[in-house]
DNA sequence: GCGGGCAATGTAAACGTATACATTTTGCCT
DNA sequence: AGGCAAAATGTATACGTTTACATTGCCCGC
């Protein structure tokens, strides 16, 4: 009954047992290159047999660092996020970095709270989505010396770092291709722009296209919802019911699409015969729905891995806060074609 | 130039600019009620003008406990996980205490390592999804005491907490179901099946209800499939090719169901008169594919709480290890019909 | 008015690690 | 062989917090 378990070995318990010092087998296991082979091989066979650890807040507390980076999002439900928060942790994995999860539910306030958690919990960096958020929130990481990275958006600004699109120029291009097939009663669902500027960004995009083609963009009407489904049937349903009627919906999301499309469906229409629709994100699932669906593919898995790589950077002490722009493209599916004659 | 911003204050720092002792700080802030009401303000004043916050090392080491559970996820693409997940973390964070993300990739080996590095990390308790896992990550978390709750999946154990649902007996009843419709050439396309015992209990599950209704359930097709669509397209044109051809296709989820009514289209079948399908897990886009599909809905969001639930009542000292046995129904809609007869 | 008891606060000792500095050992050159 | 530099290891302290224990001050009953 050795092992009673009730405390973890520690670095003296290993020394100890290896005959040598604690500073040894500290240097033994963080710079073996510092200690002579046959020291080495004592510590690491005494480090097994023991089952050694090191404790973590030990070595946080004197080391200050805590290999550790934290990210707010605003939900885990949209796949979006998910899968390049995957890709986010799995570069952060490969450097050693664990990563804490937070979530904000879209919410400013409960963001800064949970920039304040992490903080607290010796986050050694953060990421952010989207730029709009309260000035507390930036000041507290900027005076703390946080490294942070925002993510899925662009802005200019000296010295913060962003990592993303161009929401505003990709939805102009989809809406550019919009009208070249011939779309002139354009409607748009998007999704909740209050302190989402992803969203506000394509609004603009799309309104800004329209201005450029000579047609009122600020005239265009638009629904905002949720992202889901079924807020999305209820925007359709508001939108169809318009005078005139629209002959394309530009959707700020994919699942926002999802739900026109389903909508559009059961009141009878033929898409794209009667209504073209056009999404955003390219979720797996575009590509299944029927028809089809036209959208802008961004670049989610690309976009975690570049973000932690500039949070790394960043943490690695990089003063130039390098800005990493992704480009978009759009999916030419089956879903937009040309309004058929009045 | 007072805030010089080099080092974070320090309990020491609140305490004397306070005019009181490191231990009346801490107790302010931790015990409130220990403290008189006029010390008390005076301390978080001193705290706020400070901008003090504890530090995590410090607090860790001395009180070995770091808030922070755990989770290894096999991926965060799969949109299922993330909304567990999500509610996961907003349980846990009522009772502040902060979730740590890492994913496996679905291998055995990986999540032993990530296991591993949360420990490290002072992770006090963890979340697994799946029951199989090689013996080494059970005996590594039981020998350390570390609270863990197995989630997705239900397991008869004497210590061990499982939250989750009997996907054997959900995909038994699907398919009784199916076969109340009439039909009797049964496939299935399912997940990968080495080290996921959720796919291997939805397999067997169909087979059970095969044997129970005096079919050969051993007889029976199955197609494994990674979760993807594309991966789906493939199994399905594998299944179609044989003779007798399917009537009905049972799949292990949700997105490999889109991705085998996406091929079965596009070689000219019609759903469900030609060919039915049925799904698992229930994703939000299960009820605007099309035809939308008919499924199993999996109360992931109450997983996601009830895990949480179970870990905070492990970490907090509750001895008998509750299992928590959420049932599933089947979500009934189009895809699934009565075969046409021969 | 005085002592006893209790509430409030202070003192100081851990917790486990990394590392600056001191000391010992090694290897090499003369 | 002796001495010296460099390599290897040991010694001891600091990191910031919590908490057991010691101390102080206060109120109350007699």
């Amino acid at each position: 009954m050795s092992r009673n378990s009730k405390s973890a070995p520690t670095l003296h318990d290993v020394a100890r047992r290896a005959g040598v010092s604690t500073a040894t087998v500290s240097r033994a296991l963080n710079t073996p290159e510092a200690v002579v082979e046959s020291t080495r091989a004592l510590v690491l066979r005494s480090v097994e047999e023991l089952g050694y650890t090191p404790n973590f807040g030990g070595r946080a507390l004197v080391s200050n660092r805590y290999d550790t980076v934290g990210a707010v999002i605003p939900t885990l439900d949209n796949a979006m996020f998910a899968r390049g928060l995957q890709a986010f942790q799995e570069t952060l994995a490969e450097a050693g970095v664990t990563l804490l999860v937070a979530s904000s539910g879209y919410d400013p306030q409960r963001e800064f709270q949970q920039i304040q958690t992490l903080v607290g919990r010796g986050t050694d960096g953060v990421l952010l989505i989207g730029a709009e958020r309260p000035d507390t929130s930036y000041d507290f990481l900027e005076r703390r010396g946080i490294p942070f990275v925002v993510a899925w958006t662009l802005r200019q600004h000296e010295h913060r770092c962003f990592v993303g699109f161009d929401n505003r120029l990709a939805a102009t291009e989809m809406t550019r291709r919009v009208l070249e097939y011939g779309h002139r009663r354009v409607a748009m669902v998007a999704g909740k722009c209050v302190g989402n500027d992803r969203a506000q960004d394509r609004v603009e995009g799309v309104r800004k296209a329209l201005d450029d083609a000579g047609l009122n963009g600020a005239a265009m009407p638009v629904v905002e919802a949720p992202y889901s489904v079924e807020a999305a049937r209820n925007a359709c349903a508001a939108l169809l019911s318009r005078e005139p009627r629209p002959s394309v919906i530009i959707c700020g999301n994919d699942v926002l699409a999802v739900g026109v499309m389903s909508h559009a469906k059961s009141v009878g229409l033929s898409i794209p015969r009667d209504l073209s629709v056009t999404g955003f994100d390219d979720i797996e699932l575009a590509a299944v729905t029927d028809p089809a669906l036209t959208t802008v593919r961004v670049p989610q898995r690309s976009m975690g891995e570049a973000a932690a790589r500039s949070i790394l950077a960043l943490r690695a002490g990089t003063t130039d806060s390098q800005t990493v722009d992704l480009s978009t493209r759009i999916v030419t599916r089956d879903s937009l074609a040309a309004p058929k004659p009045d």
